[in-house]
DNA sequence: GTTGATCTTATTTCTC
DNA sequence: GAGAAATAAGATCAAC
């Protein structure tokens, strides 16, 4: 649709291009948002005296362990697919 | 803080350090959570029929040009402050 | 160095501007030969009916569960640095 | 093949199973080793002084243009065999 | 001020 | 060919 130019849009179309951006500028501010606090808890941890550097690794290898779990139980299901179809 | 080995914190350390863990993951969480809201905007505008190519570039753009004026807006306040305006 | 325009480059940083891009293009067409081994080497597991979807999640998973080993090692030293340094 | 439960895979199936997978894995190993070639590239050029933006810019352009080169030549090519003359 | 680390965006690749 | 995942690229920010 609409691969005509620009100033060729209907109004219509415009106006739902203006909302598209409008939202997710706002969403994208949201984001900002929430990224500004975690750095303000790591900066609190930080003044509090934990080793950041640590901090950061305890978060990442939790990550890394919930998508080993989840990614084991997806092989798993995919055996069971596998074998059950064979 | 706490130069002992780890099995040496305190109870009091080691609360203080299992909450700084756990608000840091819920709020990469709800960081996650707008993400996805954002991939899906983007999706639906697709599904509209908008060029999302373009539409990022829309969106990237209009980030700069905002920077830009917030970077004219601090300049001019510089220049109002230094002229004793503010 | 070299901020003048590229026909103002020397010979001799002409000379070594091509050589580099050579040698890169040279080990991207490696990368790409490696990826098409890659390749045959799931085609053939599939010739011979393996589950393809199955194979890749094995090594997925070896992938991630190295990962997981190396970031639990990293993860440790650091602790022991903090702690040798505390 | 082998429509049994993993845990009745013919001997020579696992063993099968087990060389697909380390194969692969030493095809993966030698393509993060050029992958890391290709970086020590980009880091030597720009010690030397070239800008590294610029020069990825070069390949990039390089490879389209080669792309184009050969998408002409196939073009070239099908005419060719549609007259006959290949 | 440069390297290193992190985070985000973009492109490519794979799968369905 | 559309959507998802992997990889690469670029930008950003901190630390030395």
């Amino acid at each position: 649709m609409d691969d005509a130019p620009i100033e060729h849009l209907t109004e219509a179309t415009r106006e739902k291009l203006r909302q598209t951006v409008a939202k997710i500028e706002r969403l994208e501010e949201e984001k900002k948002e929430v990224a500004e606090q975690i750095k303000e808890v790591y900066s609190e941890a930080k003044a509090f005296g934990f080793d950041t550097k640590a901090l950061r690794q305890v978060v990442r290898l939790r990550k890394i362990e919930k998508a080993d779990r989840e990614e084991q139980e997806m092989v798993l299901e995919t055996y069971l697919i596998a074998l059950g179809e064979a």
